[in-house]
DNA sequence: ATTATGATGGACATAAAATGTCCCGCATGA
DNA sequence: TCATGCGGGACATTTTATGTCCATCATAAT
């Protein structure tokens, strides 16, 4: 048995275990760090509370892992030894960690959430990516909530492993977008209506093609039946959303090939919810929707991004720095790719 | 890196987190063993309150690791793959509390604390079981307590890890007993002024021999100054004691020999505070002594006993089964040594 | 020598979590 | 059909965690 297999197994019985465990290591390893150093200094460089902080050094004191006296804290020696020890594994405990916050921080995020492996090459992480994205989506749910949700393969992948644990009658799914010419599986609308009867929720329907004329979107518009749920959807107060490349996506929903060749002129780089971003995050193609818009999207209160794989890193920043977003869920690869593209633009600033 | 390792790692770093992990297992332990088990029926074998048990397997059925409903709880198939998993890792992780339980239950004691190792083989674990020691009384020790502590090595190890981390002065350190034919460093006068003086707090000595035969003990018991500390040691309301041979004891102190030989004859195991008990915790030679006596003990509110070694197990047993112990601190082998005692106890009946 | 700084630890109000208790409706089996 | 024992809801109460402020002490610079 590896340590992997033992904190798997300790996680399912004490899921804050790591949390817990990467708290103490990193305010031993500060002490030790600043030799001797006062209890508010080390509170600030933790980023942590001063009593919070003054709750794990008393324990670490009880522990005699830490001496502490007037002049201030230093680390024992059984405390260095600890952490000598701990050193090789803390890269491979918290290796993600470590990452998830380096992300958060760089994009200004709420939460990031990194499941082991590669969405691109194995199943068993695009199933994880759908549980993580699960149980983030679950702890946004109230009582009454209204969920948009696009469409895409990881989108479906998270519909599936949804479990109806705790009911949520009240919750209310709907598409995010219109119809696409994409197999009927991965359509918003079939995502959607997924999601709510495996939590027992409601849902409702966009029986509108996405992709609209000027003339089209006015008449469709005129409809009661169709502008009431078009409200509804633009009230979402969570959002849930996939990641594509743009040139896969702007093909698989057969934009003009002529668009394409100017989102390409323009750097299109990502899609995300029917609009294109270039590296910058910015906008690069506009389209008339029944579905979510982007001002919609700022007015969400949680907007949960998810997508892996190694090939969806750049789309991913791409997205991040749009910025709206609170949640990403992605996979190790994908974050990956992503610390790359920090590290480089850091080291250009 | 190996799986112990991290184990031990862990012990150091998060033991309030592995108390809570063994609960938890041994829940799920006993739910898998009973096939279909009610909340109640499980509180009581597993003697917990309800309550506490059911915020238990509120968080085990949202770990799908239990299933509940209204038949009842039983064991789920991932609960049931994690207990395989972790009972080979059962004994690394949890070993000593186990042993701790156990002798705590059998005597009936308030608390037991083991150390890993031996100190009949080890300094460290001689260490250690000092530092456990020190930890038992300063948890025990308030404001201004009376602390009566016996002589021997074991103490002088007790009195050598006290630190002064919080200033106890309001508190008085006495000798439980009068001088013995011990070196100094033994001597319980010595260990109840390094005490004191470690941690700041008062201390006053017993100049009287231990071992005083009738005449001598009148007389001196009419000198005041004698007669107030006798009365002040006969109030503590914490004692810590060791535990000894008492073959070994014996010869330290100089017993006349035609006593040695009537004690080994009505079975003398061990010797503690002074008196020695033959296996069954029963007194087999009292002698008039101007320190604390077994009625005080009786009346004392926390009564301490540490010691260790495999050499050991079988006087600390004898002297638990007397039964006026509340906190016992001692080691691996001598913890062994106890519950091997204890089976045998157990299936002789 | 003295003053200023920065340290810990105590104290305490308040927020949050754990716990004890009681009771309800429901399935199951006698 | 009824009684038993089940889970789970509700709520008062206790315990614990947290934020905040301050007294006191050690140290270093003046």
């Amino acid at each position: 048995m590896n340590v992997h297999a033992l904190i798997a197994i300790q996680q399912q019985l004490l899921p804050d275990l790591l949390v817990v465990m990467r708290k103490r290591y990193l305010i031993l390893r500060q002490v030790m760090l600043s030799d001797m150093i006062g209890r508010r200094s080390l509170a600030t460089s933790l980023e942590m509370t001063e009593r919070v902080l003054r709750a794990e050094t008393d324990f670490l004191k009880a522990q005699e892992l830490l001496i502490i006296d007037a002049a201030g804290m230093r680390i024992s020696e059984a405390g260095k030894r600890l952490l000598e020890e701990m050193e090789p594994l803390y890269k491979a405990m918290f290796g993600l960690s470590e990452l998830e916050e380096k992300i958060r921080k760089y994009f200004g995020l709420q939460q990031v959430v990194i499941v082991s492996g590669d969405s691109d090459e194995s199943l068993v992480t695009r199933r994880e990516l759908g549980r993580a994205g699960c149980a983030v989506l679950a702890k946004a749910m109230g009582n009454s909530d209204v969920v948009a949700v696009t469409g895409g393969s990881t989108l479906a992948q998270v519909a599936n492993q949804l479990s109806s644990q705790t009911p949520l009658k009240g919750n209310l799914f709907v598409p995010a977008r219109g119809g696409l010419g994409e197999s009927l599986d991965y359509q918003a609308n079939t995502i959607a209506s997924t999601m709510a009867k495996r939590t027992g929720a409601q849902y409702r329907m966009l029986h509108v093609p996405d992709h609209l004329g000027e003339e089209a979107y006015t008449s469709l518009m005129q409809e009661p039946n169709v502008r009431e749920i078009v409200e509804v959807i633009r009230s979402a107060r969570i959002v849930i959303h996939g990641i594509g490349d743009a040139m896969v996506m702007a093909r698989r929903r057969r934009v003009d090939d002529t668009v394409v060749e100017a989102m390409k002129a323009e750097g299109a780089l990502a899609e995300s919810f029917g609009y294109y971003f270039d590296r910058n995050g910015a906008v690069v193609h506009k389209m008339l929707t029944a579905g979510l818009r982007l001002e919609d999207i700022m007015d969400t209160e949680v907007v949960i991004a998810i997508a892996g794989g190694r090939s969806k890193g750049e789309a991913i920043a791409a997205v991040m720095r749009f910025g709206h977003d609170d949640v990403l869920v992605t996979d190790e690869s994908a974050a990956l790719e992503i610390a790359a593209i920090i590290d480089k633009e850091l080291s250009n600033v």
